[in-house]
DNA sequence: GCGCCGCTCACATCATTATGCGGCGGCGCC
DNA sequence: GGCGCCGCCGCATAATGATGTGAGCGGCGC
């Protein structure tokens, strides 16, 4: 899938740190460090410039902070995945980074095979972070109306029927169903052929688009 | 440190994989397991009963499910960290999961060690998640906020590639749509995967329920 | 002009799905 | 007891989808 490296740009004002982080990627295979900074004040210039998949973002910096770094990012070239880093957990950083869309968020104590991880998870769409911060972004998170849909219309599926039309709508295949409800393949394929009839579909993604469209999830 | 061990108990209906969770944590020092039950019907008695610390939760399960087992719970007992289990990371699920108080949310492909490292996090305050979990969290998260322009970003999607993914979502197969737009099957192949990697998907399942959930349509 | 991106097309190969045929045991109903 | 519905299982074939590699063309921005 990826037919070049992955673009790297460091923003970080210990000169230390810098350096082994520098270090730390250029000797990595599969990456390509184009840049480290030792601060975001020519930011809007900078990424277009160097053209990083990912940057890691220092979030105390003089000058132009990370928490802001972030955001001239995100506002001029979102698809950029931003990591930030940080020596604390706390609260309110959290907080700003995640709201200005911080793609993932790591102590700078972290050891360096799992940095070098998570630039690939935040390449594979991931968002990198340590459990504890994890676990702030879950406090963090408001808990607004969860939008309930009334039970309704059991569309005279049966409930294993209903049950496998769940695990379609999940993404699930043939495979994945037999193996994870432990019966077998063709056991499967009855039971999707029958839901077809019922709901008057012909393929998978019918049945999908018609399970989530009439609620019957 | 700890005085006494740390209480498991798992929910999950699928007997191969309850029978091998129960082994592992079992067999693990520090740990004991209280319980391991195909389903949470009595859930309500069951926490007093066999006073957890840890909850493994699986989503998919029959009549009660994972995230109405979590609320549960958590209604009753918040003290209790509940850890949901899953084969897939649907936004939806993931987003239910999070406003009902989730304490971590893993994938059931995780490997053992991972998920016994797991369960030391979440007793150490953290929230265990996996990269592609935390980044739907952090999704979730900015609305709230929304500390500049919504922008119900069309993932990246281009005009071309929004088109045949709705196509997609109403029921087409590649057939249909190259003969619709009047272009290649091949063609309809290409856009389709490049529709693929942007949502990070694997099949049209997927990609529809996706395509549903975010409003794509 | 040159490079990047979106759109187009082709060929190849393997995996998965769709469909039709059948069979078995259990359960509730008249 | 027969009948119908449900859940389970098997085999076989044809169609469709998933993935890789490669390539041409036109527009846009630097």
């Amino acid at each position: 899938m990826e037919a070049t490296d992955t673009r790297v740009l460091i923003y970080e004002d210990n000169p230390d740190l810098r350096l082994s982080l520098s270090h730390l990627l250029g000797g990595t295979p599969g990456l390509e460090l184009v840049g480290a900074l030792g601060n975001c004040q020519q930011v809007e210039t900078d990424i277009p410039r160097l053209k990083p998949d990912v940057v890691l973002m220092d979030i105390d910096m003089p000058g132009i902070n990370g928490i802001e770094g972030l955001k001239r990012i995100k506002a001029a070239t979102p698809k950029v995945s931003v990591v930030m880093l940080t020596v604390f957990e706390d609260n309110d950083r959290v907080f700003q980074a995640v709201c200005a869309g911080a793609d993932g968020y790591l102590l700078k104590k972290t050891p360096p095979a799992k940095l070098l991880d998570a630039i690939g998870e935040v390449r594979a769409g991931g968002a990198p972070m340590t459990p504890a911060i994890a676990r702030q972004v879950l406090r963090l998170f408001p808990k607004p109306v969860a939008p309930r849909q009334q039970e309704d219309s059991p569309a005279n599926l049966s409930a294993r029927e209903q049950e496998i039309l769940g695990l379609l709508v999940e993404g699930y295949s043939y495979k994945m169903i037999a193996h994870d409800r432990g019966i077998s393949l063709d056991t499967v394929r009855s039971h999707i052929k029958k839901i077809y009839e019922k709901l008057h579909v012909r393929s998978m993604t019918e049945a999908v688009s018609k399970a989530l469209r009439q609620g019957l999830t």
